[in-house]
DNA sequence: CCTGCGCCTTCCCATCGTTGGAAGGTCAAG
DNA sequence: CTTGACCTTCCAACGATGGGAAGGCGCAGG
């Protein structure tokens, strides 16, 4: 298989195949005596692998280490589990970082009229030397954390 | 006031203040004899919109957008809510995508010991031929747009 | 055999927001 | 006058990705 081949089979472009070789994620390739790289089924189950851990928010070094645990037969599940909920960990992080910003821009809209007159609290607010989080975060914001959750 | 005094008033960094001059979104700072950036405190208002506006996660495009309609006295405030509305879609949208991932990441997680065995259903499933999410991702997950909600 | 087309190769550049450092000028206090 | 804190510009990097140029390779049709 050329690069082309696993690029359509895994849904990863040429590009990021290459880079993710050159970066050293993936072992590089095998080369044609043209100098094309040639992949086996064994590579097309690594970038699966990669493509997957991708699409479920992974940075390249995590992925990194999961492709490291996931090679290693001796392994601990619990390696993978903590790697796999330090992640979901920050994905709730940053998912609450996007709530607070979306409550607080909902609660500044609602406050504006929305039609062709000047006046806006949203650029007011903005504009104002207050803070401006008018977000009503009483208590308990911090939630369960994740590693407690799934045991 | 120099870059120093309104990087500290106004959190942003001396970087980014010259950063933001430079791409245009503020514009130049006068300048002392000595070639320094003198600030007045108009610009330490303008500076502290822009921070409010990142703080919510607008890109500086559309804060460029914002503090246009900010110094427009005619402007309408419907413009205003467009852009913040439309910014609360896009947040909505990221925020169900993080969920996603999490929930896939969790379902995952549940099934796997987490102790020192290796047999790990989280690294079976990256590998697997299979699609990953075994997301119940039953009807409904489109929920009500965010334009609809606050009016 | 030549031509054309599609694939491959490497190399460089751009994105976005931000940080870091180097090399040098300015200012105020001691 | 020296010292240290500030300022200046310029250049590079991050992470993950896309775009494009310039040139080589492989195969099918004429």
């Amino acid at each position: 298989m050329n690069i082309g081949d696993i690029a359509k089979a895994t849904g990863i472009s040429t590009k990021m195949i290459r880079y993710y070789e050159e970066t050293g994620l993936i072992r590089p390739a095998t080369r044609a005596l043209s100098g094309y790289r040639v992949y086996s089924d064994n590579d097309l189950q690594t970038l699966r692998f990669v493509r997957r851990a991708r699409d479920l928010g992974f940075t390249v070094k995590q992925i990194d280490d999961l492709l490291t645990l996931w090679r290693d037969r001796t392994r601990a599940s619990a390696s993978v589990k903590e790697i796999a909920m330090g992640h979901v960990a920050a994905l709730e992080k940053k998912m609450q970082e996007l709530k607070d910003m979306s409550d607080t821009l909902l609660h500044l809209a609602s406050h504006c009229h929305g039609d062709d007159r000047p006046d806006c609290p949203i650029l007011k607010t903005l504009g104002s030397t207050e803070a401006v989080a008018p977000l009503s975060r009483t208590r308990d914001r911090r939630k369960t954390r994740a590693f407690d959750r799934v045991r």
